[in-house]
DNA sequence: CTCCGAATAGAACGATCGCTCTAGAGCGAT
DNA sequence: ATCGCTCTAGAGCGATCGTTCTATTCGGAG
């Protein structure tokens, strides 16, 4: 289950605590998944990776200005964990700095999933007219940057983080050369 | 043991672990830290905070300009990471990551520790001549980034992510206002 | 030398976890 | 009606983990 797995990590949800939420036996859990909970863990990644990926131009499209964006995104999320009690974001993230060393097959799903988020998210930034090359920079330092003041803001349970990345992501994009946007 | 909860996170290493590797038995790990498991960890933590801390100076310094040695100081990393084979680089990340949500004790300890980082890290950058509320926001920016790019690099066993990181934060920093050094 | 707290030493316990195994319910095809 | 297959159902297994317990050794004070 996504949300569990979000909110407590690999190591911490159980495959009897998924059974139970899904209100499923854990006989039917292992009939559908089969390589048992590293195999759930991948279904996850994958289907939250496709899902967060579109939240980028969901965001992203109302503003004109993408430097504006950019901070909006961050102060959406900001204000997201502040009013769900500092919960964990990001599955993908956790999951990946929890396991990255123990489960070789879990890392390469997450692998996966970056790596598709990386190219999806300066796909959209060269469409709004930022050269390509730069474009895959700017995804990478904006996904690091989330990624990071996630696990500050949860560890320090304040937006501080959260905020101060946003606030550097948008003046670092501000300084990155470009064009008009493309049509659409 | 600070080495295995570096690599391995809170989780995955056991305490019959750490003893093994400090050649002492479980009793006497239990006699020095009667708190168990969340005692040593959360000694781990305050002892590698403290030594961390002092790599910022001992990195930056050699820098007159501060722009130059942010970038250094993330391709620094990043070598560090590929010469390693993209072992975990900071504890203190990691196991905030993995227990923020499940462990609020070591959690505390983690907020104090990063709390102290910023603490230092944004004195250190007042008397460089950042203005004071700038530093604390380009130290919670460069520490998130640097933490979510560990994470980055780790799952796509690449430095891509450390290096646009870096790029990113010295085109950051560049834009922040800065006053003449003071006198050391 | 005697004594006593500190530290060492590791066997053993209870709990938990991922997973397997067996049994049966549901259901379309023949 | 009967067969065969998918899926449900959960008890139980082996392994592992953090922790506790008892026994023993060490070393300085009196």
């Amino acid at each position: 289950m996504a949300e569990l797995l979000r909110v407590q990590g690999y190591g911490a949800t159980g495959v009897k605590q998924v059974a139970a939420a899904a209100q499923a036996p854990i006989g039917s859990i292992y009939h559908h998944f089969p390589g048992g909970k590293r195999e759930i863990a991948a279904a996850v990644l994958r289907t939250t990776g496709a899902a967060y990926i579109q939240l980028v131009p969901l965001l992203l499209d109302p503003y004109d200005d993408l430097v504006a964006g950019v901070g909006a995104f961050f102060e959406a999320a900001a204000d997201d964990m502040e009013n769900t009690g500092w919960a964990n974001m990001c599955p993908v993230g956790t999951v990946t700095g929890e396991v990255a060393d123990s489960e070789p097959g879990i890392r390469a799903v997450a692998a996966e999933v970056i790596g598709s988020w990386v190219d999806d998210a300066s796909a959209y930034l060269v469409g709004r007219g930022v050269a390509d090359p730069d474009a895959r920079a700017v995804v990478f330092a904006m996904l690091g940057s989330l990624e990071g003041a996630f696990i500050l803001s949860r560890g320090l349970r304040s937006s501080e983080p959260l905020r101060a990345a946003g606030r550097a992501m948008a003046a670092y994009v501000a300084t990155v050369p470009q064009g008009a946007p493309a049509r659409s």
